[in-house]
DNA sequence: AAAACTATCTATAACTA
DNA sequence: TTAGTTATAGATAGTTT
């Protein structure tokens, strides 16, 4: 499709390859959303690229989540031909798209939040944030909290079994489906480690972050395929 | 791709888009195909078409049944990483974070200026709008209007030659890249002709937009890819 | 309805900064 | 390297068979 025509057949040079493999995967993803939007098809694509450590996925976790399930329990659907005609299906159609903009913005303000607590692990303080901000920045800190700690118990119990490790460490930590909860305020009460509430006092002071090595941005584990990374939320 | 450009949305006509998802479904096959042997990626593409009752897949069951168990079984990839030493791994995280931040908010507001625009044609008031609004507005439809005005020119000084039909009108009435440039101001004079000036006074009443059938939003033709329908800006 | 055709539109290989 | 540009191969919308 450019200047030559290449032979189809596995690219040699690594810098080429790897340049290759960007361009094609825009590409290929916007090929996948077309199709989806022109033919209203439930479609996903994965590819295991040799460059992240997470695949690269069309729509996003949840989508291949979504089609990937309704692929492996597949017998079942067979009536569907008939298909309704036009008003019903641009109603529903409608339903559907207001459906994901409200989860849309549920996923939204929980990266948002995501963000500002990483902000605040790199020191930025916490003196002009609203009140709503604040609820929300405790209640994912108490999720992580809660992950961590239910981590640290299973391996206490089972230092050495293998099931175990491979289990995923956190449950809340990335977007669940039909389980957001922002704002629900505390239903129970979460034990804050001392230097928790010295660093609430303290904010802008190193509290001794960033010696471990399990420390980890969580932004390799999102669902990253849809380019965006800010979404509208308390930053200027 | 061909005699005409569509326009990204849901195809109404039914027979027509059969035969687009079928041309498309191979082309996209194909593109995965290729990007798996150019490039040496695991890939796999799974798209549930109304038209059969097995979905279509690539490569092949069994291939995508491995790709999916390998994607299902991921978050212990977590481990692996033997991560950069954290402190400049965050400081660089950080970096980029604020970097595609700042990009992003770019993007957003045009959108949400673009958004806009279109809302005004439709008829909506410009009364609450705050001035930095109204500002960017008249930005992009200076824009648009330079845009015209260049595209008339070409038409006038080449009435009928072909290969300038071809060229694409709105050269900013979408994302360009690297040419973000809100808020610059008038750095030069745009002619407005007189029924803007008129609609600006009189912002709610219908000034005859919204009855030839070329009036269109412009949210089918924007880059919807990403999932995200709400990016934060004047709305409520 | 499906296959062929072809004029255009898009994707992208090579090039450039 | 990564980002932007350009020339050309490839995909495909509308049309014809």
């Amino acid at each position: 499709m450019a200047r030559k025509k290449i032979k189809l057949a596995f690219i040699t040079n690594d810098s080429q390859r790897k340049a290759t493999f960007k361009k094609r995967r825009k590409g290929l993803m916007k090929k996948v959303s077309e199709l989806s939007t022109l033919c209203g098809v439930d479609s996903c694509a994965i590819l295991y690229s040799p460059y992240e450590n997470q695949p690269d996925v069309w729509p996003n976790h949840s989508g291949v989540h979504r089609v990937v399930e309704q692929y492996r329990r597949m017998p079942e659907m067979e009536q569907n031909k008939k298909m309704m005609n036009n008003e019903s299906f641009i109603r529903q159609r409608t339903m559907k798209a207001n459906y994901q903009l409200k989860k849309q913005l549920v996923e939204n303000r929980e990266k948002d939040v995501n963000m500002l607590m990483y902000q605040c692990l790199a020191g930025r303080g916490l003196q002009n944030l609203m009140m709503a901000d604040l609820n929300d920045l405790g209640w994912m800190v108490d999720q992580n909290l809660k992950d961590i700690n239910k981590r640290i118990d299973s391996l206490k119990k089972a230092p050495m079994e293998q099931g175990e490790s491979s289990k995923r460490v956190h449950e809340n930590a990335g977007l669940q489906e039909g389980k957001h909860g922002m704002n629900l305020g505390g239903d129970e009460v979460i034990h804050r480690p001392q230097w928790f509430n010295e660093w609430m006092n303290a904010p802008s002071e190193q509290m001794g972050f960033g010696h471990g090595d399990e420390v980890m941005m969580p932004f390799n584990n999102a669902n990253n395929n849809d380019g965006n990374i800010f979404h509208g939320g308390f930053f200027p």
